[in-house]
DNA sequence: CTAAATTAAATTGAGCACAACTTAATTATA
DNA sequence: TATAATTAAGTTGTGCTCAATTTAATTTAG
């Protein structure tokens, strides 16, 4: 039996369950994270660091869907723990440009377990682990385009 | 050319794009949600509501994936809207039973629309929402053993 | 060249999300 | 049946997340 209002129920909207599993993994991540004393948050950006060495705020947004708002203090507690480095672009004095490192460099060996630890927790087998992929970029660069 | 570090891309772990569309889809909530003064939290226990008329927060809790440090705020100011009352369980004084209101139901009227204006920005087809609704339900179930 | 528009970060304030702890009620056990 | 253990909510404190605003630097147009 249907009704106008299936669409308002928890199971019907795709939203709840990525807002729910979102979340649950990110749980798994703590320990491991706990252990390097960092956050979710800031070890995605550190994520961003081993790859890209230096860069802006606004570049790092862009990779993070995250505007300075949260960025900045994130930024600013990475750069007290040692693990990056800001200052003002000279070419563009409104850019800030945050660079890592050596200290920032070392972590990566610390942090390079994690990813397969929490692999075990989720369970998908690589075909799944795929298809999910490829249905939440989907999903991102669609409402990227704006 | 692969390297131990791998795993330590954004693009290869499951986790960021899940967090990342999470967060971008609940954002092309808010306009909809705006407009019936509900923040998002607030839509989701309202959804149970809808369906379940009555529930202790911790039976709440457990299908929101959320703990009373969240609830509590989130259910005061649902009661503060006149959408839901609080009281306490005659049965066992722990338990804390949230009600819908008279109010609470008819505002299900103006939310009816909400899912169907959201769906259309997410741009996956009925096969595809089929397969990432499965995935993400057994993420999360696989989750919710412990 | 200068005023207006734009841009990049930072700031502010509201509302989660969650761990850790507290309080009060109920249940289990010695 | 005392008391110990457990359970349900609430509280507290930290850290995002985001919208809106501010500040300062740069670019664009008149």
């Amino acid at each position: 039996m249907s009704s106008k209002y299936d669409g308002l129920k928890l199971e019907n909207q795709i939203c709840f369950p990525l807002y729910a599993a979102s979340r649950e993994v990110i749980k798994r991540y703590r320990p491991y994270l706990d252990a390097l004393q960092l956050t979710y948050t800031q070890y995605i950006a550190m994520m961003v660091f081993w790859q890209e060495k230096s860069l802006s705020v606004k570049e790092l947004g862009e990779k993070l869907f995250l505007d300075s708002g949260t960025l900045t203090p994130v930024l600013k507690s990475l750069e007290a723990k040692g693990y990056i480095i800001r200052s003002r672009s000279k070419a563009d004095e409104r850019v800030l440009e945050a660079k890592i490192t050596e200290k920032g460099e070392n972590l990566k060996e610390q942090a390079v377990t994690v990813p397969q630890s929490v692999a075990g927790c989720v369970k998908l087998d690589s075909t799944e682990v795929k298809q999910l992929y490829n249905l939440l970029y989907k999903v991102l660069d669609v409402l990227n385009e704006d």
